[in-house]
DNA sequence: TTGTAAGCGTTATCAA
DNA sequence: TTGATAACGCTTACAA
């Protein structure tokens, strides 16, 4: 029934040689006989002897685990942030052990602690809830992606441009008022840079603007009340000038779309739109809408790549750790679909 | 700088007591005085010790690792059942190391292998590449979600009962024609059971019905072509009758929303539509679409309620294992919205 | 209640 | 090119 499982030990009394040159045979197969590593093969199809990674784990201290924190798998943006994470095992062959933070700091500092308990080499957190300061404490590699990021490394959409590109495309369409609505982010935040990026364009070039930071709540029935009162505000404000909108994600611009479908049965030309992220939504709405797109599997990658060279770093025998957090930044992508010009 | 890891020789020198001692303290703290509790708890601190799972593991052969094999994670409903399935780590401790397999079998296959290097516990796969007798044979075990699964233990949505209520709703609806959208599914896939369902219930109430088994691509392009088509075939054939069409997911009933939308400016009279998911685009589509809901969470929970059995069966002394496959069935919700009466 | 000693399956260090 | 032996950090008999 439950055989018992083939070792080493097993192999080297089935050949006679060492347990040490299986083990070559593993790591360094050239420096035996070529003969030797046939017999060594056919031994091992013989007693079909199946890999066991722990023991090597143990004896090496290489895990080759990745931990990851993520805060949910509902927005679209990180569970395909997901998704290109675990892709990259082709190229780096690093495992990844996943929690799905739940945003409160007690629970994930546990999950923290119960990933180095197995010896991850690095971490990458997308989570916003613990500090980069304590993150940088781990004494381990880590990357941050769209999240505070002082003390660790990161990468980050360029949410500065993104702001611009917002902007200036509302500008291209001819609005005679812009409109970003937004939460009112911590500077700390890289899409607080959205904001910025939107405001000193509209500034530069004398745009007409208007700054809405508020909170649209964290359901759907909610989002869809804030967004109804919202677009209430902005007709009786601006009854007659063309209205850019720069909304903070493409799930709230298909709502704000959809509010005006079942008002006017189309998007009414005294009205643009644009979001952020280039999420399927912004494909699937009634009208495909424009959006400041990210560049997902590009962050990941970078990301990844990033994270490795931390990790193999470590590795050398004289290591020489970085001496500053490294921010990347990658451009977003302008989509320019039907809720523009 | 990389200061060497405190282990239990450590804290048992600190102390003046054994590693069995310390390690008794971990797994058995009520064996020792409630005096010596606290001088290890004390040595803890002063050492600063981090607990290291991997002796622990190769000690005593048990990881607490789950293996996840999972399709993809773009489509919602793998994503939020890779979600809940983490969420389980509450309630039984395991953790999970998580695949996003790219539907190649050999890939598939060495995925699995990997998995099995690391001595996972037991493993969910929701991906349809390997057959199940194969997966039967890892020797750990395995429950299989909305695939084959002859030889393994599985959860799926009560299939059949989904395509009864699609067609009951249909019906109440008073359509003229009922009509089933769906891939040629094999009898062993789960979802083939819809088609049954919806059929069956037809002939029981001998309403007129149209099974369209058609292949509608894998890109969002391809699938908005294959509806446009089948759309025009739909007029052309039942040009005067009410038409009560369930689709195979509810992206696709929201292409066909919106094709319709763009047309006639609203959803006509004629034309009654069914979703299968309750993924958010069927609340977030221009008007919210009726729709039979997986129960995610439950299926998720039951999967690893299920799993977590079978793997605590075999740490038992004298283990028993299952006989055969246990299969159970989740029954759907129909969620009834506005594009059905 | 505590300790001794032998593993668990590899890799690393020497030595041959 | 190969082997002997000692780690790696913990658990688990068995003894005391």
């Amino acid at each position: 029934m439950t055989k018992k499982k083939v070792t080493f030990a097993d192999i080297a009394a089935y050949t006679n040689f060492s347990k040490t040159t299986i083990s070559r045979y593993f790591n360094d197969p050239d420096s035996l006989t070529l003969e030797n590593q046939q017999k060594i093969a056919q031994a091992l199809v013989d007693l079909d002897y199946k890999e066991n990674k722990i023991g090597r784990i143990l004896a090496s201290g290489k895990t080759e685990f990745v931990g990851i924190l993520i805060p949910n798998l509902y927005m679209h943006f990180y569970s395909e942030m997901l998704n290109q994470i675990l892709s990259t095992y082709e190229t780096y062959g690093y495992k990844f052990l996943v929690f799905a933070g739940n945003s409160k700091a007690d629970v994930e500092r546990k999950y923290i602690k119960e990933l180095l308990a197995y010896n991850i080499e690095g971490m990458i957190v997308l989570s916003p809830t613990i500090p980069s300061s304590e993150l940088a404490a781990c004494g381990i590699p880590v990357v941050g992606i769209e999240r505070e990021d002082q003390y660790i490394c990161s990468v980050n959409t360029d949410n500065y441009l993104g702001g611009v590109q917002a902007a200036s495309l509302l500008k291209e369409s001819s609005c005679g008022i812009l409109i970003h609505v937004n939460a009112d982010l911590p500077d700390t935040a890289p899409a607080s840079g959205r904001i910025r990026g939107f405001v000193d364009t509209c500034e530069k070039f004398h745009l007409p603007y208007d700054l809405i930071l508020t909170d649209l709540g964290n359901t759907f029935e909610e989002n869809r009340a804030g967004i109804l009162k919202l677009l209430e505000t902005l007709e009786q404000k601006y009854p007659n000038e063309k209205k850019g909108i720069f909304m903070p994600n493409d799930t709230h611009t298909n709502v704000l779309l959809n509010l005006l479908f079942q008002k006017y049965g189309k998007l009414p030309e005294s009205y643009r739109l644009l979001g952020f992220d280039n999420s399927p939504i912004s494909r699937e709405a009634v009208i495909p809408t424009s959006t400041v797109g990210q560049q997902i599997s590009v962050i990941a990658g970078t990301a990844m790549e990033l994270l490795s060279s931390m990790m193999e770093e470590r590795k050398k025998r004289r290591p020489e750790p970085l001496k500053e957090p490294v921010h990347k930044i990658i451009p977003p992508e302008l989509i320019r679909r039907q809720t523009t010009d």
